[in-house]
DNA sequence: ATTAATGTTCAGAA
DNA sequence: TTTCTGAACATTAA
């Protein structure tokens, strides 16, 4: 479930740890499981990645970016279940990829940073910045939803007749919000989650801009959601926090804490669950 | 002991 | 063209 907000989080937590650093190895692990989704293969990634220095650290949409000095970059895609480590991960059968990374100075010890994924899903990619391009261009993926205008909403949204929480989902429109998000995001911004993605009025096109910026920005300074499952660890392997603040994601049949006159409801939108609060976030408002 | 549910992305079907 | 469905996978709860 790593979203924009766990996925940043993840960043800032590899950053200072990370960048400047020089790989020394970057090798697939031997896992109790199928081995990591990457390209190119094994010996292609550690010819071109081996001695390189991590430059750069950053986030794309729900992607983890290591850059390289050699101008290729790693891609880590966590989907489900997958996390960064520097330390601890919560069990060695998952681990799937590990960069073993230089000492930086004499008193340090030298370190690992690992991919650990429990379910699997989670791919790795080396590409070249043409590649790069080509992979998660605009045409791929659209404007992150932190640098979402009001107008990039105004211009985007009405492409589209599904759903709006279907289309909070699709990366091409916006890219960053994931299930959780969308359920908090159209809550906070009071829009029914059917409400179809082309008839917004002006007012809820403002309201779905501001919302976004403040659930997700919220939800960053708490380090994100860390569910029930626990899958979801920062790069030190603790918990997020942000799940204590959802106000309608996983609480069905709870009153709404908003109005506290609604019940929250769960229904089922593109095989996803969906959370509203039904006098919230009416149908025809 | 099965089965359903979990959520992201993509291939392929409608 | 646009939208929808199912599969990939491991684990837990029912």
């Amino acid at each position: 479930m790593p979203e924009l907000p766990e996925v940043e989080t993840m960043v800032r937590g590899l950053r200072p740890h990370v960048e400047g650093r020089r790989i020394v190895k970057a090798s697939r692990c031997r896992c109790s499981y199928r081995p990591i989704d990457i390209s190119p293969g094994v010996r292609a990634i550690g010819r071109r990645a081996n001695g390189q220095l991590i430059t750069r650290v950053r986030r794309l949409a729900k992607r983890v970016i290591l850059e390289l000095e050699s101008d290729d970059a790693f891609v880590i895609e966590p989907r489900m279940t997958g996390l960064m480590l520097l330390s601890d991960p919560p069990d060695r059968g998952h681990l799937r990829f590990e960069w073993r990374l230089e000492k930086g100075t004499t008193k340090e010890t030298p370190l690992s940073l690992w991919f650990w994924d429990r379910r699997g899903l989670g791919t790795l990619r080396l590409y070249s910045p043409e590649e790069m391009l080509i992979a998660l261009g605009p045409a791929r993926l659209g404007p992150d939803a932190l640098a979402m205008t009001l107008d990039d909403w105004r211009e985007r949204l009405p492409r589209t007749q599904r759903a709006i929480k279907v289309a909070l989902l699709d990366q091409k429109l916006v890219a960053g919000i994931g299930n959780l998000y969308a359920s908090e995001i159209l809550h906070l911004a009071r829009i029914h989650p059917e409400h179809p993605s082309h008839h917004l009025k002006a007012s809820q096109l403002r309201r779905l801009h501001n919302a976004t910026l403040t659930v997700l920005e919220t939800a960053i300074c708490y380090e994100g959601s860390t569910l029930a499952d626990g899958t979801y660890r920062n790069a030190l392997n603790q918990n997020g926090s942000y799940q204590n603040e959802h106000r309608v994601y996983a609480h069905a049949d709870e009153p709404c804490p908003t109005c506290g006159k609604g019940t929250i409801q769960r229904t089922v939108l593109a095989q996803r669950s969906t959370f509203f609060c039904p006098k919230c976030q009416r149908r025809d408002a």
